[in-house]
DNA sequence: TGATTACTTAACTAATTGGTTGTATAGTAG
DNA sequence: CTACTATACAACCAATTAGTTAAGTAATCA
């Protein structure tokens, strides 16, 4: 990520844009246990089907999922693995600000006793 | 990342809105080599200056970025530079994506070239 | 065949957002 | 003090988007 082009910049964005919504998340997350149906996701995530199928198919087309069906269901399942790589640095570095915060909070709750 | 409720999602949905948006990782990216001004990221991000402090203003409250004044100048800095490591990874898979839809271009071309 | 199930999609609404413009604030120079 | 510079911010607009509703498609079953 050095000499980035505005088309690159667009691509990188929008890679970070299909992480940025809590339902997409929780879907993705649902599916580190395998391959799941609409419906199953749709409970799981407690959300509709046709907004699962809707937040699905964005996912498919920025490929971070795969279909297939079989009967009238359509499984998902995820491409790669490896986006859960990402998602936990993440995770990590909220948790890395949120202890910082407590730090921080814990400093000001010092500082005000000593007052 | 395994037991996740909705206000983690939506922190995390948070943290990935944040980078969603080319200026903004354009801006990130202009800031690995040290603290620069709003007019000029403005410049080099090829952008104006309210609107590069509309976006520095959301990185600093969302924690990505540090602001220190000088005279009537705003220096703005990354505050952990751990990000680049999540930006590196994010990069990583897009190539990867584009050399498999390389390889699929390819494995296309061959087939049509059988038939 | 008709009925049911599972999913997709189009249309719509409400809310959000990136960018622009104009105004306000704060520091600096004369 | 005034004038100028750098930045922030409020108001606004156009575009996007998450979610709902209803209609449409496809496979299964009686």
């Amino acid at each position: 990520m050095k000499g980035l082009d505005r088309n690159a910049l667009e691509q990188v964005a929008e890679y970070f844009q299909s992480l940025a919504e809590p339902t997409r998340l929780c879907l993705l997350n649902a599916l580190r246990n395998g391959e799941m149906t609409v419906s199953e996701l749709a409970e799981g995530a407690e959300s509709t089907p046709a907004n699962v199928s809707k937040h699905l198919s964005l996912l498919a087309k920025t490929g971070f999922v795969e279909r297939r069906t079989q009967g009238t269901s359509a499984y998902y399942r995820i491409t790669d693995p490896d986006i859960y790589a990402l998602c936990d640095l993440v995770c990590g570095q909220i948790a890395k600000r949120l202890s910082a915060q407590a730090e921080a909070h814990n400093a000001f709750k010092k500082a005000a006793r000593r007052a």
